[in-house]
DNA sequence: TTGAAAGCGTTACCAC
DNA sequence: GTGGTAACGCTTTCAA
């Protein structure tokens, strides 16, 4: 494989003219640099990133750090992120987080830009020492979908789309509403999910509807362990005609349990989700909907800019839209329906 | 930040020591051992990747080439991948393709270890030329759904997917089955499409049914090509009991189709996909599934191999079982039911 | 405008 | 066992 040195070589001139050419730079008479592309092309020369990146001292690269497994939603973001990517020169590196020492070990060894020059952390809010050695260590940090001091976030107003979910079914008349979260003491430390069942407070007690701590549960967020939870709701003796799921991954767990109790859905019970993902669409569920994809993509982008002005990133909060999508999972109660 | 030369200042000992125990090299008198161990502890050391990397002439990564926009089974996979990798010191890097040429310029960047020391590509065949080239760079390559001379391959007999959705159509009784597949020239190169049509023609034929080419219709892989395929389809006249959609994500725009046609799904029509995604499940779609996440799992292992082996892998054909899922989108045809 | 050389942080070889 | 040094392939500074 040839050097810069062969290309050097090749065209009958120096090392540093050749990386001059490759740079762009403008101090190079025009005719030394046709020969320098003469001879690249001719050897089919390719600089090599890794001694780039160790001679200016970052590695092309940017770093998503995100839980790849357990949430359906960072599918969507990724491909944002991805799509804002194109055709920018950096490789998108993908640090899957499955524990919350393995997020820590991963944000432990990229406070150097010799594995990734930017990080784009999704949905687990990293510690604050972390965050701050990060910003010391100037390696510019976008937080998608979680909280931090000192750096841009890209953020939705997950109390206001609890207030929308749990408001749509008052306003269709349902006064025994139940909600499925995350569980608050979840070892990741997400806090979606708890500003989401605040936002269900908020409507319960503007609306007079007393809150019922039997119609709140908390779990995994998982579709099997929200299937569970929703069976135990639905066995409940003045049981709820609606349930807020704080997710589409739980609110599917919940149209599972329905299914299983031979309750219709919604005529019997009405269910609401939380994000949009791709099969939400499918299986008709109503649900408020956060741009995912643009989450990613916006992120990203902000990753980029700061990337190229070459200082910090501007600590900005970025808040996107949600909206509330009305499918086919939600209607009225039914009138003088008992409980199981 | 430490370098190796601040840790051997420290440990009063020389550079190629610390490199030394850095690389668990035996032969270090245990006490030196401890004194560079502390010195490293003391000085929070981390070795550079991108030095380390440009010594050693590999980046510590892995590519994976895999559309990833495109198809939803590409995100299975890539979970594969990324739990084979989970503990391996390897990087993941993506790499996205979104257009033939896209793929090409990666395929011809990565014909040297310094972006990534091994590449696993998926659902795309690449050219035979890249590969050689690649083959010839010894850079390792695994292919993940497609085929290609002197690598090794996880695949699945689509022919014989082909068969069993089809069987179990005619099995039902069914006659009048239409298929709906990718466009043969499509500009990937993408043959699973075709394989599962071949197996659906072998088995008609050996049925007795007479192959109707008007039931046979072809498009870009996406779920609203797919819809307006069948909606064409359940208009003909005389048209179809029964739609074999060449994967899920086709099956589910047959399934709107249906709906919108007002069409019973099983009474009315019957549809079968292929594939398995994670929304089939959820969807209750018949199917006839494929190991997603274990073919990426697989490919992943089997780089790793070549990669420690340190020779090229061996250039074997590792065929995964395919299973017909049985849900609720296939019975047998209604009698007497004539044409919309 | 250009060439030579130092430096980026590591590994590996060669002496001692 | 251990230290010094060349080498990896590039960018950038300094002279010319």
């Amino acid at each position: 494989m040839a050097t810069i040195a062969d290309v050097a070589r090749h065209a009958g001139v120096g090392l540093g003219t050749v990386s001059r050419v490759l740079n762009g730079s403008p101090q190079v008479r025009d005719e030394t640099r046709q020969r320098v592309l003469a001879a690249i092309a001719a050897l089919d020369y390719r600089p090599n990133p890794l001694a780039r990146g160790l001679s200016l001292g970052r590695s092309h690269s940017l770093g998503v750090v995100v839980p790849f497994f357990t949430h359906a939603s960072a599918v969507e973001r990724l491909r944002g992120v991805v799509a804002a990517l194109e055709g920018s020169r950096y490789d998108l590196v993908l640090f899957n987080v499955s524990s919350p020492d393995h997020r820590d070990e991963h944000l432990a060894s990229l406070t150097r830009r010799d594995r990734a020059d930017g990080l784009l952390v999704m949905t687990l809010p990293p510690p604050a020492p972390d965050l701050e050695r990060l910003t010391r260590a100037r390696v510019p940090v976008v937080l998608v979908d979680a909280r931090g001091v000192g750096v841009p976030m890209v953020l939705t107003d997950d109390r206001a789309g609890g207030r929308m979910a749990t408001q749509h079914l008052v306003d269709l008349g349902h006064e025994r509403i139940a909600f499925i979260g995350d569980d608050p003491g979840n070892p990741f430390g997400f806090t979606a999910g708890a500003q989401r069942e605040q936002g269900y407070e908020a409507v319960l007690a503007e609306a007079g509807i007393p809150h019922r701590s039997e119609l709140v549960r908390h779990g995994q967020h998982d579709r099997e362990e929200a299937r569970v939870l929703a069976a135990e709701l639905l066995a409940e003796p003045d049981g709820p005609t609606a349930v807020f799921a704080s997710s589409d991954v739980q609110a599917t767990g919940v149209l599972a349990a329905a299914a299983a109790a031979g309750r219709r859905v919604p005529e019997d019970l009405s269910v609401i989700g939380f994000d949009d993902i791709e099969l939400s669409a499918y299986v008709g569920l109503t649900t408020v909907r956060q741009p995912l994809f643009d989450s990613g993509f916006l992120g990203a982008r902000l990753l980029l800019d700061a990337l190229d002005s070459n200082d910090p990133p501007v600590a900005d909060e970025h808040e996107l839209p949600l909206e509330l999508v009305e499918r086919s999972t939600t209607a009225p109660p039914s009138q003088g329906r008992t409980a199981a």
